[in-house]
Parts: structure tokens; sequence; C-alpha cells
DNA sequence: CGCTTGACCGGAA
DNA sequence: ATTCCGGCCAAGC
């Protein structure tokens, strides 16, 4: 699946997409996350990468397929990152049974741990018992 | 071709 | 807590 293939944005886009069609309903992830997950692309500076695979996983969701749950994908302050669509998604992730406490979502007990890790989503009350 | 803009993030004021 | 700044890739015009 990773390989050391040139580094084509559509095969960056394509890792992209398979990571977050991996991530279960009412879990969240942040671009940032997504990018770490991912290995840098060949010719680039990891430091580059670093600064910026982030935005290239923006880039990547914007024009992502339909199968993609690009909702789940949020900004690394828990929040839904401001364009036209957001409350659309906002609305999706409450579906979800996702709370948004003042236009944001605890991380700690939404965000998704990675591949082989989709246990259950920490509830609020946990949350709250742990402080 | 060159310029603009963009679903980001972490550290510094 | 909030705002500002640097990082410097691609697609679209």
């Amino acid at each position: 699946m990773i390989d050391t293939s040139p580094p084509n944005k559509q095969a960056f886009y394509e890792q992209v997409w398979s990571l977050v069609r991996q991530v279960p309903r009412g879990q969240v992830v942040t671009y940032g996350q997504i990018a770490q997950m991912l290995p840098p692309p060949v010719e680039m500076d990891p430091q580059t990468y670093k600064a910026f695979g982030s935005r290239w996983v923006g880039s990547a969701m914007a024009a992502c397929p339909p199968d993609v749950p690009w909702q789940r994908v949020i900004n690394a302050q828990g929040k839904i990152s401001d364009r036209s669509g957001a409350q659309r998604q906002r609305q999706l992730l409450e579906q979800e049974g996702i709370v948004f406490v003042k236009d944001k979502v605890d991380l700690k007990v939404y965000q998704w741990r990675g591949p082989g890790r989709e246990d259950e989503p920490r509830q609020a009350e946990l949350g709250i018992a742990l402080e």
C-alpha cells in the first residue's frame, strides 16, 4: 500500500481517503493527524511535510469521492474549519452522536486512535470522571 | 508563464 | 484565551 513511488498528488490523496474511510462513525480525526499517519512523499523534506501536510490533507478532502466520510475530519482545535458547508458538517456529526460545546468537540473523547484501535469512543461520563 | 488562494498547525506576542 | 506569523505545495485563472 505505501511504497516509494513518485510523490504523485493523486496517490497522496488516495492514501488520505483510504485512511478516512477507516474512521468509525461517531469518531473524528484531525487533518494533521492524518498527515502524520502517512509517510512523507519521497522527495520531500520531512520538515516541510510536517509544516504543510495538514493543508494537503485538506486539499484531498476538498476533492474526496462520495464514499468518504469527510465530515469526520476536523481541525486540531476540535472545530470545524470555516467554509461553506461547515454547518452541514456539524449536522452530520451530531447525527452520529457527537456533542459540540461552544462550536468544538472534545478530542479526548471523540478522536480516532488509528487503524486497529477502533474502540468505542469514550463517553462524556468517563471524561468527566477523569477530569 | 506569474499571481492568488486554499477543508492547517504550532509557537510567539 | 486570542491574534499573528511563518512554513512555501498545487490548481485555477
